[in-house]
DNA sequence: AAATGACATGACGAAATCTACCTGTCAATA
DNA sequence: TATTGACAGGTAGATTTCGTCATGTCATTT
């Protein structure tokens, strides 16, 4: 149950709505680890409270319920992180579509190349600028909490620096 | 629909039977792409059947029923690659417990960054060894049939070097 | 001849997820 | 005052996926 996790991992940081979930799993998962819609947060969310794992602590106007986490939500949150599982879930479409490039031909091959190698490259800058703005207002932050954002970094540098590299090999062969 | 876009891939690639296909997404697809278990691989075989995308093209022992894609699964399957969808969907249980590193202690994200950039280090040999033996083996071959390893070895270095990077920065603050 | 293990497909109930709808609040703007 | 848009939470039905059990074949080994 990694919505579950996910959840838990979001609250662990800060009490939240799931409204605000809904947008921090927007924001920062959807793209990188994980895609959730609010029809699925706010339900799981009743879950958590139900199993004593979060708790609302303020109520707010329109209904806002804030939620935090408990401590038998971070113990658990903790086992499931530390958890070394060997197979997990990966779904990833966009990944997908570029293991089945060797379908197409040169020239539609190609097409989907410079769109990746566009789309990455304009990630990546956005990522690394988040980060060192971020780096910039707040020299103090512990450096743990960048470390995400490092990752999405990297992960899109890689892919550009990948899709330049094999239109290059399309090209020369 | 992604699953059935990933069978028309393998498909293209080759005809295979429904046993064929679950041994490649564990070996090709699992880790990086899609996650699919032969339950529901079989049904969707037969709904691509149905809807005329795939066809069956041999029999074989034990029941074996070797699929072929149709011209109307490539067009299909064409279709869907050079789609742009600026919103794929992404699962990875994996990085969302990397990205949920920042929830622990030290200690704690110590051990799982020591896990990770051990285990991305062996699947990143292990790649690479596979396109090294796939190059000196078969000097002719295509250049765009190695894109995806490619891609695949890129990310388990990139993630091995962020697990390195990530240790260092954690012991020096 | 029997046992083992890979091959091969399938069904079924439970759980997770998607899509599309709905209801209402509050603040700012036209 | 009316409108708009962000805020906030929800439901229902359909679809997808999971986990498990089930059935039988064929080749190799004991």
């Amino acid at each position: 149950m990694s919505l579950r996790h996910a959840l838990l991992g979001l609250l662990a940081e800060e009490p939240a709505s799931g409204y605000d979930l809904a947008r921090k799993f927007e924001r920062n998962l959807r793209r990188y680890a994980w895609h959730a819609q609010h029809s699925q947060i706010y339900p799981e969310l009743n879950r958590l409270a139900a199993d004593g794992l979060a708790a609302v602590v303020e109520q707010g106007p329109r209904g806002r319920r804030t939620y935090a986490i408990t401590d038998a939500g971070r113990t658990e949150l903790r086992r499931w992180v530390l958890d070394p599982n060997d197979e997990p879930v990966v779904r990833n479409e966009h990944t997908l579509k570029l293991f089945l490039l060797s379908t197409l031909d040169a020239e539609d091959a190609r097409k989907v190349l410079q769109q990746q190698a566009e789309g990455s490259r304009q990630e990546y800058e956005r990522l690394r600028a988040a980060i060192d703005q971020a780096q910039a207002n707040e020299p103090g932050r512990p450096a743990v909490t960048l470390f995400a954002a490092e990752l999405g970094a990297r992960y899109f540098q890689t892919l550009h620096e990948w899709a330049v590299w094999a239109l290059d090999r399309l090209d020369t062969a």
